[in-house]
DNA sequence: AATGAATGAGCATTCATTCAT
DNA sequence: TATGAATGAATGCTCATTCAT
């Protein structure tokens, strides 16, 4: 016999991890303030302590969603070639990043300094959707699809922070590059460079220098 | 006639950018702390005012450090196509990169969040070599080289992000992936596709699921 | 008609008490927490409020409690000399810690502090078995079965304290000193000096220095 | 070349140390607040921190001073019989008191408290006095002045929580008994029995009820 | 009466910035 | 110019108390 309903408290649960991403948009994990999330949310600033035990709880939070939706997006497409399904994977991570750039906004923002301070946190949420994709891309070095120097988990981050870094153009305002433009882009540019085909020779910088 | 030499005036201000580098590597803008870049100087944390106005004027300073460093190497390469010229901005980069890795954690890691909260700040030190950038692609769209639904400017930050992503993947400890493997996968994955070839046809998503 | 009878509210009220004086005895008037004390007595913490107007209510009711029994037991001996007597009184307190080494924790704590800040109402609380006590005292002073150069009052004090600091040393943890002992080393060197004797003589500290 | 003067260094550092002690007698650990002490200091909040790592390292450097002065006054007193000698003990931490009455409050208010949840720390800080004054008692044990069920530890620690009770009791405004009086009541009420002499017999409580 | 979510005042602590020496 | 003590606004977090259900 609660006071409130389970859907009020998810409610209240929701908006304050509504106003919590676009404070973290806009401001970084160290640069948001509490007092301007629980304005927004409508609530007190203890309200969210009843929720989230610290800043950095309700931080995670939020990337482990867009971490979670990820991981869906990517058990969601398992058929085709390793290119079609990574692309398909981009599409899937736009369509999240439409519906919510708030929460877009904050990984790929974030997602950089994380690596590098709060790599395991992040890694751990992560984990099951990079196992899944590098299966994928290994399954295209396998077949012969793909072709690279790299191995599959170094492709996969390299494929994930490219997606990001357009992505993060395409979020910001004042820009022609919009987020219809990123798979398309991400493919010609990043994905069909594993496949192999006649390259265009190009003289090496050293022959001209 | 200064108590301190010009001499010394500029070791100190040097080993204090060189402190404020680790620092702002290590925690960012908003988690740096003067007192740690002091100390790493082997100075008061006054003395840092005697140099820059605010914890920020010394951000941006360094920023801009690397914003010159970025300027001097596309000025210095004025010639060939589009794409080796681009190349070549991508090896100078590098070199700077492996030069002072501090300075280049701070660029690739803060990028995106300044973008967001910064923008004008940073375009303003970056204006000179993106306009330089800019007439390059521009040069290889009119070409006929370059072939991009992009504006010559989207691409130029498209350009400048996936390089930092890059490098960011390369600079991380624990990666095999090398600044070495930087520009080749740059080249192969980035500037090739906008260079004309006979297409691998690619099925769309659409006519699978 | 009540929803509950009685004897659930009596429970309930008695289960929180029991909770306050453990946590009052670990963390003090001030570090106390109601939220624990709400779950260590199985409820939600509102429910305390129900029983008790503010956390300073609740715990001067356990102090209360103490100082009742402490009356109760003042009050069941009324005979004999005032050494016995007080004696008697001091086997009757530590009878009571005893049976509740939380409530004597509680007391003999936060006593030293509570007389400092909040005398008034530790000295209503306790008014009538002081007054008891001092009636018992006064008698010993005027049959000259004691001798003191303090007031009736004033020894009485000294009597709860150095009573109080012999079951604080008992109450704790690794000591080899149990409740046992207390009244017997407060008789011997507390009450007894009270009592005409043959002193042995000491010489004075400035005789010797 | 410090900006300021060793010597206001060290002013600045006492003036917070009294104002410390004054919120900490009156409120005690968990209680007190910065910004009184702060304000009572004629200093900013932040300034205590440059002092002090926290609230409770100042309040433990008060603690100690209190400890350090005592630890001196057992050491000033090494001659004359263990009852003489830990009379004189108790006359110098009168003296003690009398000088810094605040600094007695903070101690004999806080330490029933500290004993229990802070043990280890306190202990600490006095152990170089309690093995002195256990060195003092036990001579007396073992010359045969003294007689006592318990050991050396803990006729030590009785005789100083019995000396806090008695300072504190005479601390309290509105008390007729004083500072004066403490050492003449301590001597007679607790060390004289453990000397040796005719006793006062008593009937036992047990023969009466 | 019981609940427990919401509240918001209160507080320790941090840290960029100032300024007297 | 260099120093580093002083400052005080800013902020994460706690917790007794309230009150709608």
């Amino acid at each position: 016999m609660p006071k409130v309903s389970a859907n009020e408290r998810a409610a209240t649960r929701t908006r304050l991890l509504e106003a919590g991403k676009a404070e973290f948009a806009e401001r970084g994990l160290a640069g948001a303030r509490f007092d301007e999330i629980a304005v927004a949310a409508g609530h007190a600033k203890g309200t969210i302590y009843n929720y989230f035990d610290s800043k950095e709880e309700l931080f995670f939070t939020i990337v482990g969603e867009w971490c979670a939706l990820l991981v869906d997006a990517i058990d969601a497409e398992p058929q085709g070639s390793a290119r079609q399904r990574l692309r398909r994977v981009a599409e899937l991570d736009v369509e999240i990043a439409r519906k919510d750039p708030d929460l877009a906004l904050v990984v790929v923002q974030q997602m950089p300094t994380l690596v590098v301070s709060h790599a395991s946190a992040v890694n751990a949420a992560l984990e099951p959707g990079l196992a899944r994709l590098a299966a994928i891309v290994r399954a295209g070095l396998e077949a012969g699809e793909f072709r690279s120097a790299q191995s599959a988990d170094t492709i996969v981050r390299l494929f994930l922070s490219t997606l990001s870094s357009f992505e993060l153009e395409a979020l910001l305002p004042d820009t022609e590059f919009a987020l219809d433009d990123v798979v398309g882009l991400l493919d010609r540019h990043f994905l069909e460079g594993f496949c192999e085909r006649a390259p265009i020779p190009v003289a090496s910088t050293e022959d001209i220098s």
